[in-house]
DNA sequence: CCGCAACTTTACGGCTGCTTTAAGCGTGAT
DNA sequence: ATCACGCTTAAAGCAGCCGTAAAGTTGCGG
């Protein structure tokens, strides 16, 4: 970590921002707060961040609008980070179907622990596309026949879709991403939720099958998702 | 566990705090406690702790704003973590602890096994982001055409996968770690459980078998795995 | 060359840990 | 308020794997 990460909140609710910029701060970020979609923009303008959080209800501008004028090529922000703010009643699922080009999602209200969580996922995963040369799947990762479309949130096999719950997605997502790598329960909560896992909870593991009945052509003998006894799960690097 | 680590407690109900406190000093923490919010910062100043369990309700101020002092900038005490305990009632649940500054919070009445649990894990988080820099052994051995990828947890011969349980990965990867010293059935056993071997325990052996026969070429001349006679088990250094 | 001690090998019982199913419960929608 | 959806929990079933024991083999000393 050669230095501080910078981080910027466009919200109008300022008290949420302070309280948000504390915490993160604390985290070990620089942080950054404007109120409202226009300053918002200049304020990116002027010193760029790593990853913008962003509200989508503002006072001026849609969210969504604001998203895409950073994402916007030609825009020297464009590969900035976003994280979107969704609020309580939207079903984020059809928000997400829309093409903007946020990073991720998170509905309010939401625990602090998974914002930085989430954070943390989307700068990883920035920070890896840009080292490892050419882009490796920043908005859809494909396996073989399976594909997983990160802006519509939704999974394929061989053109299929397959029904998966907003959390399984996160799940399969979670592990998608380090695929070839055999994560612990814990790190899989730590990834998706950004909090512990308890003592003797199964719930990943019905997860897991119910993922497994969806993307895998064999349940009972997955190809994807791989049990490892004692540790965890991996998701397998290679498939057809 | 160098040394044992402080807690401060503020909570003005003393007889709550003694029984927690007897609680947590039983686990191995050192525990003080404060009654207020002015008597526990300066406790805090005067000794620093390594987690403070706060009372939203004090008498004297708000434990937010005691929160808040804590965590401000500049403070010294800005890296104690902070555990917030909040009412049942308390609009808090709405506002899911994004409000406060806290690390972690525990709505009361509240099980002493669960405020344990939730110690270890915000005192484990804050040492593991302090730590991470550090460490990070390389993720992947090679010794010749044998390759250890500690991420996948998967064991290759020429490229050629080696079916190996955890346990026996666990077991390979202790040796490898230590390739070229020899190390006896105890350190072993210490290096992959923690735990002691009891005596006349073969099933060391009984693993060193079933690797062998899962990375040598030839299982009745292990190349890799070297047996020490009356003493232990090498992994040879120089291998093809 | 014999005998003992240490290691290897094999087979199998039992236990731990994963899967699966079903019911419970909180949350958001109508 | 009721309903539906989906996460969680519990329980039962099942499989894989560890550890034991017993027989076989190797190595070393006498």
């Amino acid at each position: 970590m050669t230095q501080a990460q910078q981080l910027l909140m466009i919200e109008d609710d300022s008290r949420l921002a302070s309280m948000v910029g504390e915490y993160l701060r604390q985290s070990g970020y620089g942080f950054t707060h404007a109120a409202d979609g226009a300053s918002g923009l200049a304020a990116l303008k002027a010193s760029p961040a790593d990853l913008v959080i962003l509200d989508l209800m503002l006072p001026d501008m849609d969210g969504l609008e604001v998203c895409r004028r950073i994402k916007s090529q030609g825009a020297d922000t464009a590969r900035t980070a976003v994280l979107m703010l969704t609020a309580k009643g939207d079903p984020m699922d059809r928000i997400v179907g829309l093409e903007i080009g946020a990073d991720d999602y998170l509905p309010k209200p939401f625990e602090p622990r998974e914002l930085l969580a989430r954070i943390r996922a989307v700068l990883r995963r920035g920070g890896e596309a840009a080292g490892t040369a050419a882009d490796n799947g920043q908005k859809s990762m494909r396996f073989g026949s399976l594909e997983i479309d990160r802006d519509a949130r939704t999974v394929t096999v061989s053109g299929k879709v397959c029904e998966l719950t907003s959390y399984q997605f996160d799940l399969l997502v979670a592990l998608a991403e380090r695929a070839g790598r055999v994560l612990s329960r814990d790190q899989i909560m730590e990834a998706v939720r950004g909090r512990e896992l308890e003592a003797f909870d199964r719930s990943i593991d019905v997860h897991m099958g119910r993922i497994r009945s969806a993307i895998e052509l064999d349940a009972k003998d997955p190809k994807r998702i791989l049990t490892v006894r004692g540790v965890g799960y991996v998701f397998a690097k290679q498939q057809d």
